[in-house]
DNA sequence: AGATGTCTACGAAAACTTTCGTAGATCTCC
DNA sequence: GGAGATCTACGAAAGTTTTCGTAGACATCT
């Protein structure tokens, strides 16, 4: 058997479960309505996305007023960090030690983020 | 014109950059033979791969004794802030700190990883 | 020179992702 | 009840990634 490797999901199916995300749940009219501006797909590719990604079990569905309404089985959370040890295991080695160091050496980080990110380090050191 | 949006190396691509950075520069058959336990594609796949590297501008090939060795023409660490930006932008709102945050929340980090990342923080607050 | 092995180029099959169109179902408003 | 709009299902075209096979080039050994 072959070992499944932990796929995460791809930029389209990450973008239109981000929206559904953010609205907690949608029609596929809303997640289109939510789309960035300039990025037009049709209606039915939106709606394409979205049953794939229910078929993969990232969102369910039931039966609203007219429509379905879409909602997240996977909480964003949780996929936040399942992307996090993929990059971490996929180009830091698996340390993801190395990735805040690159964070910190690759991006401008404000000194509040950097406070903030001190504080809750701290909290972790000393419980 | 469709706005071309930066795209990261895929899944195996990054695979075979990621034995290249590691050897420095490599044959298509010395990448084949450092690939992982269990991970097996033809010689000719992993050259098509190589190929496609370069074409992408991600490998440089020069004739070696008797056959082409590849070598990174981006450094990886670049690599590794671009695809830090990518996750950003495209699971954390932009916001830097709160991959962090997800980061320390999601994943057990030893204290040395701990006190290593502290240690930076401080000296980017108070330089 | 000829057989054998290794290497590169090329193309294309197979798999997956993205996008769309059509057709049938359902609703809404006269 | 029928015209028109909206919604879902289905399939498939178009695009990309992954994998491989074949063929020609070049070397090596005998």
């Amino acid at each position: 058997m072959q070992k499944k490797r932990e796929r995460l999901l791809t930029e389209t199916e990450l973008e239109l479960m981000c929206i559904v995300w953010r609205l907690g749940q949608a029609t596929v009219r809303e997640v289109r309505e939510n789309l960035p501006e300039g990025r037009d797909i049709t209606y039915t590719s939106v709606a394409k996305i979205l049953s794939i990604l229910e078929e993969k079990g990232a969102l369910g569905s039931k039966k609203g007023e007219k429509t379905y309404l879409y909602y997240p089985r996977i909480a964003k959370e949780d996929y936040e960090s399942r992307a996090l040890r993929h990059v971490t295991q996929g180009l830091f080695d698996g340390n993801p030690g190395s990735l805040v160091m690159r964070l910190l050496d690759g991006t401008d980080l404000s000194r509040e983020d950097l406070a903030e990110i001190r504080k809750t380090i701290e909290a972790r050191l000393d419980p």
